[in-house]
DNA sequence: GGCAATGTCTACCAATTGGTAGAGAAATTT
DNA sequence: AAATTTCTCTACCAATTGGTAGACATTGCC
């Protein structure tokens, strides 16, 4: 088939270069190895995406949607303090669990020295922003235990990134990873959270 | 300078390698580059190291004994409860501050696709073991909260290793990170830690 | 002084990398 | 039907990759 409908080709693309981002880093990843894998040549990846750095970038772009997407949708049940933190967790959980191409991505993208280390930076600052604002506000209406927002938000970060490490490490030996290992998963991280961010007196007397 | 005393050359390829492995990874690291930046020729390293696997390797066996090394020390002073976790979060954060390269080397290499993944695994193992077996005792021994262990500490290692990405990132943006700044982290996680494992009910009595 | 071991180098090499040039088939427009 | 646009391909290419072969210098031992 020559020259018919590239409709999806481009939408391949991005997909399986998440998934090899994310796993084999940027410089592990080849465009012939990305042609290989989708059974086409490596020039028509660079007829959509003019260079492997413009291919990443929009795949970063394309994944940062999705973050973005995941926290718009815990964020619009309108809850408050430990309520929608869970509501949080439980949607990046979700998000984990249907596409950890994306965390693995997001995994690869932190690294300081990552290409355009400031370009995810860039699409994730206003979400990060969002979730600091929203902890500082919960804090001072006392329905979260005083804290450090960013220690905080890296804790959530990194036991979401974690977790889904470890599912694809079962993967890879060979054990999928059971839903019930993963709600158990996520039951205990919200546990930890709870512990942690429940106001200074349990329930007794209020300030 | 020919055929001079090679007697720390190898020492110093392990080093260099160890921050390049860290800050690029492993496919990211070239021996030519590193050859440069050694001001030495590839060729020298491959005497050394027989392949770049090899070198992977040795690096990351070097990195497990500095880890082990802070380890055993932070349980040499045979501490319980909060106090050992404590002190393993000291001196944790003591090894990220003055050797961050293995902290670096630690994310790159628990990437599942990372070559050599199982390796570490194997080496780190046993420390992972020690501490959980510790968390196991004193959570039996009621002086910490019943927790997921491996979540805890998932939280210790992801809280470390973030703590290490955000230096790099300070340090790459020109930012000289802050002994201070680095305290204060330290002491936000160890707030964070005590609230999420001080026992259910809050001890009643205290000065 | 001779000589083997050690350590670093120059000279190559085949394979792979990201990228360019442009041919040619299908779909769309005219 | 002709012309044009859209899409994928073959054919290359210069640079870089990890790695081999072997020359050559230095050291320490006899």
């Amino acid at each position: 088939m020559r020259g018919v409908a590239g409709s999806d080709t481009r939408r391949r693309i991005l997909d399986t270069a998440l998934t090899a981002f994310g796993r084999d880093g940027y410089a592990g990843t080849s465009l012939d190895g990305l042609a290989a894998e989708l059974g086409i040549r490596k020039q028509t990846i660079l007829y959509w995406f003019p260079s492997k750095l413009d291919l990443f970038e929009a795949v970063v772009d394309d994944a940062a949607v999705d973050l973005a997407d995941a926290f718009d949708e815990a964020a619009a049940g309108g809850l408050a303090g430990l309520d929608q933190v869970q509501a949080i967790v439980d949607r990046v959980f979700r998000l984990a669990v249907h596409r950890p191409q994306v965390l693995g991505l997001v995994r690869e993208v932190t690294r300081p020295e990552s290409p355009t280390a400031s370009r995810l930076g860039a699409r994730i600052r206003p979400l990060y922003d969002r979730a600091r604002d929203f902890l500082i506000r919960e804090m001072e209406a006392g329905r979260i235990r005083r804290s450090d927002p960013a220690m905080l938000l890296l804790s959530l970060y990194s036991a979401a990134v974690g977790m889904v490490t470890e599912l694809e490490v079962q993967r890879t030996v060979g054990f999928e990873p059971t839903l019930r290992s993963t709600v158990m998963r996520r039951r205990e991280l919200m546990r930890f959270l709870r512990a942690a961010l429940t106001p200074e007196p349990p329930p007794p007397a209020a300030p």
